[in-house]
DNA sequence: AGCACGCCGACT
DNA sequence: GTCGGCGTGCTC
């Protein structure tokens, strides 16, 4: 007898674990490792995934599987071990981190039916009205029609009802259908021959099929011969054609055509970085590089031709870009080297879209798959490279269950591959430069751009004395001249605001008060076009004010800078230029990203201004300035990283200018211009602000020297969530080791989110074996008021973002 | 999660 | 007596 052992989309502690089914002759032959079933669990039925296949289980009694959901495992053997490695590492349940590997319409939903089994004259004249006639209704309907719940259960113990629980897929195949004929040429001529003088259609239609037999698309057949479904219809109810539904990929890149490109001749530094990458993929080992160049450089053709060398050995690649970056340039390129080779996966396509790509990808229909973070787990089976582009980007950090890192799922899976990993970036994390310095990962240089190009010169400004000077605009007067010449000569500017830390808040002149979210502790921002106050938390909004609240004052009003404000002053300072805003609110709409940037790359407008989203991965030539007007914005924020954000920021946004034939410059403007963070970004010295930054990390205990944990605790009550996150403390200062710190409790710096108050603590460590131990005996010990009493306890090793 | 079971107080 | 509240424990 062939027993599964599955995991059931449950995620509870208590079933975290696997149940045995026994798989009835039907499914014998057909279930496998990796594919997904519906079993029933308890009362219900629910969806599972399938470990493991034996013939012996500890209990004696088992049910069967109900149902098999998959022709082919949507899990290989090795992606399942990468889940479970997921779940355990990073404390989640199982179910989680599968889910978390695939694409989103392969999650189950689940569907209450009641059925009525009696006849219509047996029921009370409540369940005749909730009947209404049907047999079947939806289990919503009860509530809906308020019936009560004893009612129907004494009619389900009565046999006048049953409960159904349906398990729907939600994976749907987009079909196409096509036409062909039905008949033989003989026939098909014989019915042309017979068909009544006034069927002109008909015969056409034929007629087109006794020259063109086989299959054509519907939509094809009709506009070639200018007729509708309706000249179709009795030539397909007579039996002369027929009907066949053929499955298309909805293909969101199938109306572009891409360029195609050759190898470049690599420069010799290029060919220096690209070779120790070819002597791993021929020799078969896994080995880690950190492909450190400088904005420019040309690391974009190094993944090329790794690829094409992964490629001729008949293996597959995954390269994972950041989701901002995934733009129609960077797609254009990958498309452009290996056309239909190339599956793109990103957050910007439709659930099918994403299910489409994906599957090519299951069918061994494409070899390379670019995409964000989830790309990772894209299920090759004989994969030859990973690259990440852009490594240090805080994007490849899962912020919510399964909280992993692109970059140790890559490792992990290459490991497995024996294949090595392309780790690329202009400004390294610390970690993996360090760990580069170490020799754990191997480091290649670029340390020149392209075609002999310099780098753009910066030049820093002071803000403080712009204020001095009697300047209050967001601009200096050395950017506003520069634009102004830029303007004059025909070439463009981007504008870079860093809006994070900078959002407009709206504050009363006369009391000082703020506007804040009655959810969050966070203030609201305004958005002018709705005349409205938002919270970017947990989407609450309300109406902007016409006084103060708390004094009633009528001089309440915005302060602090969005795009939007900017954009305004900057068409009052230069009326004639034509301007470009890109942010949230100008590309929520599917395709805009790309239009503005196109009408940008056409030179339809002068200045490019934007917030985060325009520093990667653009490249127009005529781009020769580049202003950031805001560049300590987050360099207060609570975050050890944030001088590193600002350096990598800053890196990046300077590399925008300048890239071609034209010089660039870049001006940044600031309030604090002699930090070093910003002095080096504007001298382009990497090596010195490790060094810098190392010694500051060093000191105050963080990575790379010491791991980090951050636990957080949220619950509705703010002292019980105070007290909980102490007990928690003292507990682990308990289990740990000595040498390691534990910190807190502490109010997180957003300590308040949807009414919930939250409260963290943090361990700083070393080396700590026990640590998984301690968390998972932190979780049973709470385990009860987690489940009962909506308390949250999330943990996060090595976390991103300390909020 | 979702459900049954069981115990308790409040009501026709 | 029974209806409905919620704490407890189980799901192969």
């Amino acid at each position: 007898m062939k027993i599964a052992r599955v995991i059931v989309d449950v995620p509870t502690s208590q079933t975290n674990r696997l149940f045995d089914y026994t798989i009835p002759d039907k499914y014998q032959d057909v279930l496998t490792v990796g594919m997904r079933v519906i079993v029933p669990f308890g009362p219900r039925k629910i969806m599972g995934f399938v470990l493991d296949i034996t013939s012996e289980s500890k209990l004696n009694k088992l049910k069967n599987v109900q149902d098999v959901l998959d022709l082919t495992p949507v899990l290989t053997k090795e992606l399942l071990d990468v889940g479970k490695w997921l779940a355990e590492s990073t404390l989640c349940f199982y179910v989680s981190a599968f889910q978390a590997m695939l694409p989103q319409v392969l999650k189950a939903k689940y569907d209450k039916e009641l059925w009525l089994l009696a006849e219509v004259e047996e029921l009370s004249p409540q369940l005749e009205s909730l009947f209404a006639g049907r047999g079947v209704i939806p289990y919503e309907e009860i509530q809906e029609h308020n019936v009560s719940y004893s009612a129907i259960q004494k009619a389900v113990k009565e046999g006048i009802l049953e409960i159904h629980y349906q398990v729907n897929s939600k994976e749907t195949k987009k079909t196409e259908t096509y036409i062909t004929n039905a008949l033989e040429e003989m026939e098909l001529e014989e019915k042309y021959a017979t068909m009544p003088p006034q069927a002109k259609k008909q015969r056409q239609i034929i007629a087109f099929f006794l020259e063109h037999p086989g299959e054509i698309k519907q939509k094809e057949l009709l506009h070639r011969l200018s007729t509708t479904r309706a000249s179709l219809k009795p030539l397909l109810d007579k039996g002369v054609l027929q009907t066949i539904q053929r499955e298309v990929y909805r293909d969101p890149y199938q109306d572009r055509e891409y360029q195609p490109t050759t190898p470049f001749p690599l420069t010799e530094e290029q060919a220096a970085a690209i070779d120790p990458i070819h002597t791993s993929i021929s020799n078969h080992t896994h080995e880690t590089f950190l492909l450190h160049g400088v904005t420019g450089s040309g690391k974009t053709e190094v993944y090329l031709q790794s690829i094409q060398h992964v490629l001729d050995k008949g293996q597959e690649a995954i390269v994972l870009v950041p989701e901002i970056a995934l733009t129609p340039q960077m797609v254009e390129r990958f498309k452009g080297r290996f056309g239909s080779r190339v599956a793109v996966l990103h957050s910007a396509l439709s659930k099918g879209e994403k299910f489409d790509e994906w599957r090519k990808v299951q069918r061994k229909e494409v070899q390379v798959v670019v995409g964000a973070r989830s790309a990772i787990f894209a299920p090759f089976e004989n994969l030859g490279i990973v690259i990440i582009d852009e490594e240090h980007e805080s994007s490849y950090k899962q912020e919510d269950y399964p909280r992993y890192h692109a970059r140790d799922v890559a490792i992990y899976r290459a490991k497995h591959h024996t294949c090595p990993v392309v780790l690329g970036s202009a400004t390294p994390t610390l970690e993996s430069y360090a760990r580069a310095q170490k020799g754990v990962y191997t480091l290649l240089s670029l340390p020149k751009r392209m075609n002999n190009a310099s780098m753009p010169q910066v030049e820093r400004i002071d803000m403080r004395e712009e204020l001095h000077a009697g300047n209050r605009s967001m601009f200096s007067r050395d950017l506003f001249e520069k634009m102004e010449d830029r303007l004059q000569k025909g070439e463009q500017t981007v504008l870079f605001l860093n809006r994070r830390g900078y959002s407009t808040f709206v504050m009363c002149r006369d009391c000082g008060h703020v506007m804040e979210c009655p959810h969050c502790d966070i203030a609201l921002t305004y958005h002018r076009k709705s005349e409205r106050l938002k919270c970017h938390y947990c989407s609450y909004e309300e109406a902007m004010p016409t006084e103060c609240p708390s004094c009633e004052s009528d001089s309440i009003r915005y302060f602090g800078t969005g795009t939007q404000k900017i954009e305004e002053s900057l068409q009052q300072l230069l009326p004639e230029a034509r301007i470009i805003r890109m942010d949230v609110d100008t590309t929520r709409r599917k395709g805009s990203h790309e239009r503005l940037l196109t009408k940008f790359g056409n030179q339809e407008a002068d200045i490019l201004l934007g917030t985060q989203m325009i520093a990667k991965g653009l490249d127009f030539a005529n781009v020769t300035l580049v202003g950031v007007l805001a560049a300590d914005a987050m360099l207060h924020l609570p975050d050890f990283r944030s001088a590193e954000k600002t350096f990598q920021l800053l890196t990046q946004v300077s590399g925008r200018a300048g890239r071609h034939t034209l010089p660039g410059e870049v001006v940044i403007q600031s309030y604090t211009p002699e930090h070093y963070s910003i002095d080096l970004a504007s001298q382009y010295d990497y090596e010195a602000f490790f060094l810098k930054e190392m010694k500051v990390r060093k000191m105050f205990q963080y990575p790379p020297y010491y791991f980090l944990t951050l636990i957080t605790v949220s619950h509705g009550n703010h002292l019980y969530t105070m007290d909980v996150t102490q007990k928690m403390t003292q507990f682990l200062k308990e289990q740990l080791s000595e040498q390691s710190v534990v910190l807190g409790p502490s109010p997180s710096p957003l300590a308040r989110i949807k009414d919930r108050y939250r409260y963290q603590t943090m361990i700083k460590y070393k080396n700590e074996p026990g640590l998984h131990k301690a968390m998972n005996r932190l979780f049973q010990l709470y385990e009860d008021q987690i489940n009962q009493n909506d308390l949250q306890i999330s943990v996060d090793f090595q976390p991103y973002q300390m909020m």
